[in-house]
Formats: structure tokens, sequence, C-alpha cells
DNA sequence: GATGAATGAGCCTTCATTCAT
DNA sequence: GATGAATGAAGGCTCATTCAT
């Protein structure tokens, strides 16, 4: 029994349920992205909502709950999309695959981008939690096992530098207002890519 | 006149005045170090400076501007960095001066991990500062500099992905528990440079 | 009409009221016994007791009902004890019925003393009630009834000091961790007869 | 480290810290006489103290502190008064200690009857306090010694009963409303009397 | 009658900041 | 300049109670 569970109270039944719980996610989402986690308090998003805070903590046990939530939504949301492309990869090479995942990825995180910068910041600061750490770690799976098939060494650390590179890009696009999905997926091709390519040379 | 000034009070003159400045900076990182944001409040940040609340608020006005300090303070270092491997360049290739930079960075992020995460994700959380803004121009400015040199395209983007890869596999790193700064470096190495290599190609 | 009615709402006639009913103090018995007020809310005893929050305010309008429920039981245990003892003393005498009395007590409140405890306490902070009231002083003029047969003065006082005295030495006796009723009834017997003869005496 | 500390958090030093200290510690008794524990709650404390919310953490770290430290206060004096008692006490007989032992304790504690009866309550459910255990002890190792010196048995269970038959006999005079100190003094002088008359026959 | 989702007043506590000494 | 006591807005969370279904 964790100190600060990060796993939602209960998951709800009946339908008026759902939908409060929706609406509760729905407005944290919305403060996050907006004031960032300075204006996320339970109050205001209980408000925002147009939920009572006793209705909130119904559903989610504390503050950083609801963050684990919604980062564990957007974590599934990475996850599915992840193995979608794979399923679908068939005889198609490193690079094609590449960038499927690339553009799969940036077509969900720049949707709303300030959230999950938002997201990726909280999470730091949020306790360790085991269902969140095994998400990330099924992602990473999937690209080993992609790079495994190209006989790629290391693959885990490949994964994660993969990953990193992503992360790091889409990050300091965001910051700089960019907002070309497309011309910034070009360049994250070049640079996974391009980092492959050492790689396999060596 | 900005509502939260991120800047110090006053530049410390007297030789007192400089310790105790140092002497609350130094608390600060700490804190922020091993504790993360969350543990770092005016107060805590004072008793471990062993100065008086009081003393703290006569060199900074508010406690963002702690934060405002620190950051300023490692920018600086990261500057002055990439300004001497810049002017020590001479007639080295492109290759080597990246690596050179790499490394210096790495150098530089790699001492105190921890407190360069914390660092990088409270700025997120700060109003805007423009000498802050500014520093960081300047690093990007230098690599700009580098890079027409090399006729490269568009430099300005290049430049900010080049740092953005090297952000992202740092942090990534750090994450993961790594600790040994060359095997990261030669890895950020062959990212950045993988990347360049797509662009000269084309 | 008192602001905070310690009466039931309603007297269960049916069966399954009367089940519910006697699970839901049940359950705030047992939680009283093994958390103390602290851990008494209406939510928990409703989970408890297997029914819900709604079933529980049919029975009862407020907590406090609960809680006077629970003492008006214990209470009526008592005074029926106390009855059956006073009916069954016959020729016996004084020294007879109080050790009878204060075995019968004994007995009763050695069952679950943390409970009886944790009533005793409750019951300071409960509003005034007249009915519970009247319960004690019911069984005060037993007390007062059987003292005035052998010519004692102030009766009134003397039931009060005796009662008084138990309450005392077995709230004590159960803080120290205590077990052996017979033991405690034995130093009771002694305490009340000799506070008993001391007035006799006079 | 217990998870929530009865000790005050700082002793004050400044003169103006004593008085903010003393204020708080008034308020409180004065609100758990008139109201119970029901009306005790930090902010109530801290406004009938003339102090802001924030003072009053800085001298008591939770609620539960400012009870320990009432406890502790009351419990301090008994203590004294007792000592006083047995040093003074010189070539007195036993029944001449009882009754300036008695009439000590009915002096302190009728004074502010309520609070007495509060804070008794209070502590019950308070978390376990060395500190405050050990004064109870004390006060009983006094009253032992008393008894040894007379070859009473079992020195230790008879010190708890004196003790709790005080205790048990000035709780229900409070609730009954007597304020006669003397007559009550001398009602407990013949229990405890007539209870040690008991023992010392056997 | 039963259910349990919803409500919201109110409580405990923290912490950035001020200001009298 | 230094000190640290004092301030109070604000935030997390609980729980008695109501009421639509």
């Amino acid at each position: 029994m964790p100190k600060t569970p990060l796993a939602p109270r209960k998951a709800p039944r009946q339908d008026r349920s759902r939908k409060t719980c929706d609406a509760i996610l729905k407005a944290a989402a919305g403060i996050l992205e907006r004031e960032g986690q300075t204006g996320l308090n339970t109050n205001h998003v209980a408000r925002k909502a147009g939920v009572s805070i006793g209705s909130l903590y119904q559903y989610f046990p504390n503050k950083q709950s609801i963050i684990g939530a919604l980062i564990r939504a957007r974590r599934e949301t990475l996850l599915a999309g992840m193995e979608e492309v794979f399923e679908a990869a068939g005889e198609a090479g490193l690079e094609e695959i590449v960038r499927a995942m690339v553009a799969k990825r940036l077509q969900q995180d720049f949707r709303r981008p300030a959230l999950v910068q938002a997201l990726q910041r909280a999470e730091a600061e949020l306790p360790e939690d085991k269902d969140l750490r095994q998400m990330r770690t099924r992602v990473e799976a999937l690209i080993v096992a992609v790079l495994a098939e190209y006989y790629i060494d290391d693959p885990e650390t490949v994964a994660r530098d993969v990953l990193a590179i992503g992360d790091g890009m889409v990050r300091a696009a965001v910051d700089a207002g960019e907002t070309d999905a497309a011309a910034l997926g070009a360049r994250v091709d070049r640079a996974v890519l391009g980092y492959l390519a050492t790689i396999v040379e060596d």
C-alpha cells in the first residue's frame, strides 16, 4: 500500500460516475495545458469540471493520482499506436518502420503539445509508480523488438536513445513555437535514422 | 517592469554580501538536487544556508529569483564553455568541433545531473525572462556560427535540434541511472553527427 | 424538538429492518472498539455493516444517534442486570448485595472494555439527552433503594459515589491492561464496602 | 521520530514568543473548557488567542501537540503538588498524608473541572507519548513510596486504585454539578481510607 | 425502501513574504 | 544590515448529510 497511490480510487460503474470522472480528467488536462502545474489544484479542477470537491475525491484519492491518470491515459494511447505500427509493419524495412513510428508519435503528441510537456515534467515529481514505469518499458520493448530484428547491438540502450532523441526534439520544437508536425517529423526521422546509421556501420 | 523579477535584488559588492549570496545559492542548489522543487521553500533554503529568512529576501526579491539565479549561473558556465571550445577550434573540422562541444557539455551537466534536470524543469514554470532567453540564444548563436561556416542550411533550426538531441539523451540517460559520461558522450556524438550527415548529404 | 435527536428514527418493526438496524449498531460498536471515535464515521459504519449510507440514514437521523443507541443499549443491559440482582436479593445483607452488583457490573463491562470506555467518553461529547439521563437515574435509584433500607444518610450522593468508585477503578484497570475480572472485582468490593463502612460507623 | 509529535515545536526564547505561546495555550484551554474537543480547531484557537494561524504552527507542529502541552502542564502541576505534600509529610501518619494529597489534588482539579475532564478524555484519543506516560508513572511512584512505608502489599496496584477512586469520584461529582470541594474531599478521604483499611486488616 | 453519487462546509497545514526590533 | 516572529492566503482533504434514480 503506497503512501500516495497514483491509481484512481474506484472504477466508475454507473453512467453518471463515468461522466464525472471524465469531466475531472478533462478539466485537469485543460488546466495543466493552459496554466501548468502551478494552476493545478484540486479545488480549481473540481470547479472547472463542474463537480464538487467531494466528488473529485470520490474518484481520485489525491491530487497526484489525477496527474497519474492523465499520464497513464497518454501512455496507453502511445503504446496502442506503437503496437499498431508494429503489427502493420510486415515486410517493411527498418527505415520505413521508424518513419511510421515517428509519424504516429508526433501525430499524438502534437495535438496538445503543452499538455504533453506539462505531463512529462509532472511525472518527474511524482513518486515512483510500478504501473507507469511498466508502460514505458513496454513501449521500449516494442522498439527493442524492432531493432533486434535488424541485429542492432545493445538494443535496449539504442531504444532509449531513439526515444530520447524524439523527446528532446519535440520538446524544443514546441518551446520554439513550431506548429508544423510534418516538418518536425522529417527532422526527427533524419536524426533517428542518422543515429541508427552510425550504429549499423560500426 | 515584470511582476516577479528574476534578477537578484542587488549585485553584492561587499565581501560578506557575496558570501551570504553564495551560501543561499549553494543551499538552494543542494535542496533542489536532493529533494526536487517540492522541498525548495525559502525558509528551508535560508536555514540550510545559515542565514536568516530576512537576509535571504535582502538578496533575492522572491523565491523565483533564486531559481533564476541558479539557471543563469549554469547557463553562463555553459556559454563560457562553448565559447572556449569555439575559440580553440581553429582549423578543426565540423566533426571535431561537435565532439569537443558535446564533451564540454557533458562534463558540465554530468557533475550534478539531478540539479540540472531539476533546473530544467523549474525553468518551464518560471515566467518568461528576457535575460535568460537571451543567454540561450547566445549558445545557439554560437552553434549557428559553426554550422554556417560549413554552409549548412537553416542553421538556426539545426542548432536547436542539435541541442535538443543532446538534452533529450542526457535526460534519459540520467533517468536510467547511467553514470558513464564518456559512453554517453560517444552516443551523443554519433547521434548529432549522424543527424548532421543527413543534412550535408541533401 | 432537539437539534440533534439521539433517538433512532423509527422503531424497526419488520424483520429486515431489525436486521439492518442491528448490523449498523454492531458495525459501529466494532469500529468504536477498535479505532475509537476517530475512526467512527457514517460511511465507514455503513460499509462495515454491509448497508448503503442511504439506508443508514433511514434508521438513524444522524451520527450521534448511533452512538446514542449504543449507549442506551449498554445502559439497558446494566439496568436489567441491577434489577435482577435487586430482585434476587431477598434477605441478603448489604455486603452480599454489593458484591453481587459489583460482580454483575464487571461481568458486563469487562467483556468489551474498550467499547465501554469509548462509549463513556463519547457520551460526554453528546448533547444532553433526557432519555439517557433518566436511565442513569434509574440505576442510581435502584442503589438508593438498597442503601435506604440500611438507613444510610444522603443515599443519593452515596449511590453516585459508589458507582463512581466502580467506574474509576474499572477504567484504570482497563487502561493498565488488567484482564482478571475476578481480581478487580474483589478490589472494587473492598473499595465500595470500605467506603460504606466509614459511613455506617459515623 | 513519532508520526504526530506531541512535544511543542520550539521553546520560545524571545519575550514576544513566550507571550504568543502562552496565549495559544490559554485560548486552547478556554475553548476546551467551554466547548469541549468539538470546538477545538486550530483556526479557532488562533483567532481566540489573537494570533495568526501561522504563528500557532510556529510553536506547535500540529493540533494534538497543543492538547499534549495542556496535559503536560496539568500533570506537572499535579506532580509538583504531590511532591510538595510528600516532602512536607514528615512524621505524619498514613491517614494524614492521604488527606493532604486528596486535598491538594482537589484544590487543583476543582478550579477548572470542565477543562480537567476534557483533557482526560482527550488524552485517550492521543497517540501514546512516552513523556506523558512517564509523568503519570511518577505520580504513582510517589504514592507507591508512601504506601510501601506502611507495609502495604502490592503497592503499585493499590496506588493505581487509590488514584482511580479519586478520578472516578471527581468526575461524577463534576458531572453532577457539585461545587463544594471540601465536601467532596471528605468523601474521597473516606473512600480511600476505607479502601486502605480493608487492605491493612487483611 | 434501497442505493450510492454528489455535495460543500470546514478542518489542518504550508509557505512566501513582511516588518518591528 | 541582520534577525526571526508574525502573517494569512491558499491548498489538500474529510465526512455528515441529501437526493435523484
